[in-house]
DNA sequence: TTAATTTGACCGCC
DNA sequence: GGCGGTCAAATTAA
């Protein structure tokens, strides 16, 4: 297999890259100024557009870190060229390795993908990353006591996306939502609308959320679709059903559980850690205490991840003492 | 009818 | 050889 390297990639695309992080970073931060001014108010004069604001941190935070998830610019281990490149071999019979292609009931050829830029999120709840999923498999672990589920983007074939993912229930107590993302999203469809603004203007107060900017790794880009294996954000961040197994059948149906604040919100578009906000304002409302903690495969424990406590981050704190700038560094490894 | 999920089989890697 | 990742036919759902 064929793997990029730093040279091969061109200089101008990495550079654009970056550019688009950085200026989303900057969005981000004037934003969060913008809300720092807005929290120094009083709380009746604040109105309804601190929800406005956060949210558009968040998908200003996460668009950048998408564009710096996508690895291409910095990272070397992602399979080069079109899908292709792989998948040609995998799905053409006579170029790929099966031994009997003959058969009509053939299944499980297929050439394993190498190392892949990997970037493991933990929640407690089925989070909304916005993609559209299809999943393609179920395995039960080797002493685990929840099957494995795996996903590949619903864009592989059409688009070529080579993103996948794994999502396991974790043994821990209480359980929580591991999902793995392999590889990062190619397809157009990562192309977001403006986030809509969530049906409540009320943080919650239990509601906890960890991000972890350390890793030069992020969460994908998100769209929401409404069909099948696409979650949506009312869905994951609402509902939470830790004691069941993480069948097909809970995630694409888990909206049976969710009780529907709004017409709209099943419409909204969404995305990885700004769901997790968007979330608590229906998720509160059972309870849920909905927390995600980032992680790539490069940080190793999550003891020394550094959290920022979204209800501290939201609630009360001064935004002066959050260093973007260096959080910006710490993202591009500069 | 179309698209997504299920599930057994296959294969690469350790 | 076993485990885990992927394929794809069969099944199910919209």
């Amino acid at each position: 297999m064929e793997y990029c390297s730093s040279q091969a990639w061109p200089e101008a695309v990495r550079q654009s890259s970056v550019g688009r992080a950085k200026e989303e970073l900057i969005i981000g931060r004037d934003t969060m100024s913008e809300l720092q001014t807005l929290l120094r108010k009083a709380p009746g004069e604040r109105g309804s557009s601190e929800v406005d604001l956060t949210n558009k941190v968040l998908l200003a935070i996460d668009t950048a870190l998408s564009i710096l998830n996508s690895g291409d610019w910095k990272f070397c281990d992602v399979p080069v060229g079109s899908p292709s490149s792989v998948d040609q071999k995998m799905e053409d019979p006579a170029g790929g390795k099966r031994k009997n292609p003959v058969s009509k009931d053939r299944r499980g050829g297929y050439k394993r993908r190498k190392v892949a830029q990997t970037w493991t999120k933990l929640t407690a709840t089925q989070v909304d990353d916005g993609f559209a999923w299809r999943k393609y498999g179920q395995k039960e672990i080797l002493n685990a006591k929840h099957p494995r589920n795996y996903f590949r983007c619903t864009h592989k074939h059409d688009q070529g996306c080579q993103a996948t993912k794994q999502v396991q229930i974790t043994e821990e107590e209480p359980p929580m939502y591991r999902t793995i993302y392999m590889g990062h999203h190619t397809c157009r469809d990562t192309i977001r609308a403006p986030r809509l603004v969530s049906d409540s203007d009320s943080y919650p107060d239990d509601s906890t959320c960890l991000l972890n900017f350390q890793s030069s790794d992020a969460s994908p880009t998100t769209r929401k679709q409404g069909y099948g294996a696409f979650f949506t954000s009312s869905i994951s961040s609402a509902h939470v059903k830790p004691e069941s197994d993480l069948t097909a059948h809970n995630l694409s149906r888990s909206s049976e559980y969710i009780p529907v604040q709004s017409p709209d919100l099943t419409s909204f578009e969404s995305s990885g850690p700004s769901n997790m906000l968007a979330g608590t304002t229906s998720g509160s409302e059972y309870g849920d205490v909905i927390s995600g903690v980032y992680s790539s495969c490069n940080t190793a424990s999550s003891d020394d991840q550094q959290s920022l406590n979204m209800d501290d981050f939201f609630v009360g704190h001064d935004f002066e003492d959050f260093q973007f700038d260096e959080e910006l560094h710490q993202c591009m490894g500069t």
